[in-house]
DNA sequence: TGTACATCAGTGAACGCGCGTTCACTGATGTAC
DNA sequence: TGTACATCAGTGAACGCGCGTTCACTGATGTAC
């Protein structure tokens, strides 16, 4: 009885090491290797605790990694509403839409780096986490363009193809877009002004699809 | 003198353990992790020789990977050169090629796993090796595509971007399809549905385009 | 054709190393009364 | 407020293991004459 009523000064100080561990794991995967490869002996090593210490705040490195693949989607979701929720759909809404993501990806490249790095050499929980998250923006998608009047006259299966058809370019634009040095602006910008014409290019399709196919 | 003569009845016999080692890593690489991540001794292993042996035919394991890397596009290129020749381009090209590579990943399963695990999580020189055979379709992609009359007034860069956009497309739907189990017919027919639809899509998008953008 | 020799592919023992994990420990912080 | 005790985060030694690589070796295959 007493126990539940003295939690009230607790955890102030706790988890500083823990999120040196996180911090080190990220640091290294963007300098050095996939997270998959990574030893615990290395993490604990760069966060500055002896090897033993990782066991404390993690069961093993994999509860790490899902940490970390939390982390990374957790805030990447928030942006994302806010994105679609402020724009209206049309081509202004486009180049708005890509520079928000794009800068997002840019300030937030080591989680990004490691969620790529792991979309196909993680193991299969993480890989299968991974690609739960990315259907999620694509139903999402799908959905706030079924809310749009000169879409929502097509199948939802139109409309999940045209969605996913918008998260595997923006995907692939995202990975070339980290394949870059952090410096290299001018490339930076290239692959942010080809995204603008890809994605222009497939509402243009879609406009065109929605008369030849006008209704399903 | 004689000694250059004498090069008449080598190599009959050579090279069958360096095959052995070969298979060995692309089966790892099917059934547990990606190539970066696999030891020397557990591709000696299941080659069925022991570890030294391997020094007989490779310096290193990252030699092996370029040589599967090697293998892995000499076939695709020529798979791709042979679709290219053969159709016309309408709609019955874009059904016909997209079943034929489909096919030929389907055929080369492993293949396109080692690949695409290394895409992202290889070493740096194993992933520029593929970006610049990625960049190296996407620009004959391009080329093709200034043959055809209704195309070729577009500006080169916009080729280029619309041979990116198939490129982008076919390479995220060929990840898809690998994810899938083998067995999963279903699964690999959806995939194939949806490239098809995905692809025309964009096909209309690049009609479109010509008459907003007349010329450049 | 027969013999002596060179080349080559595979062997097996041995090495030092970094790995994940266990354990008993220490000292700091929080809690009860 | 002061004291006795419990909880907790980090330590350091130790373990057995698989790793890449070295080395001297063996026996088979190919070559010269």
């Amino acid at each position: 009885m007493t126990k539940e009523a003295s939690t009230k000064t607790r955890k102030p100080k706790r988890g500083q090491t823990r999120e040196a561990l996180m911090a080190a794991a990220l640091d290294l995967v963007v300098k050095k290797a996939p997270f998959s490869s990574l030893s615990l002996r290395e993490v604990t090593k760069r966060a500055g605790v002896v090897p033993t210490a990782f066991y404390r705040h993690f069961p093993d490195m994999s509860a790490l990694g899902l940490t970390l693949l939390d982390e990374s989607f957790r805030t990447l979701r928030q942006m994302m509403r806010q994105v679609r929720q402020e724009q209206t759909p049309d081509e202004n809404m486009l180049r708005g839409s890509v520079e928000t993501y794009f800068n997002y990806v840019r300030e937030n490249r080591a989680h990004f780096l490691f969620v790529a790095k792991e979309l196909f050499g993680g193991t299969p929980t993480m890989r299968n986490a991974i690609r739960r998250e990315i259907r999620m923006f694509t139903n999402e998608l799908a959905m706030d363009m079924a809310r749009f009047p000169f879409l929502n006259h097509f199948s939802s299966e139109d409309l999940q193809m045209m969605a996913a058809l918008v998260v595997n370019n923006v995907t692939a634009l995202t990975q070339e877009m980290l394949e870059l040095e952090e410096s290299d602006e001018f490339g930076q910008q290239q692959v942010l002004i080809a995204a603008e014409k890809q994605l222009r290019l497939i509402f243009l399709g879609v406009t065109q699809w929605k008369s030849s196919q006008p209704s399903s």
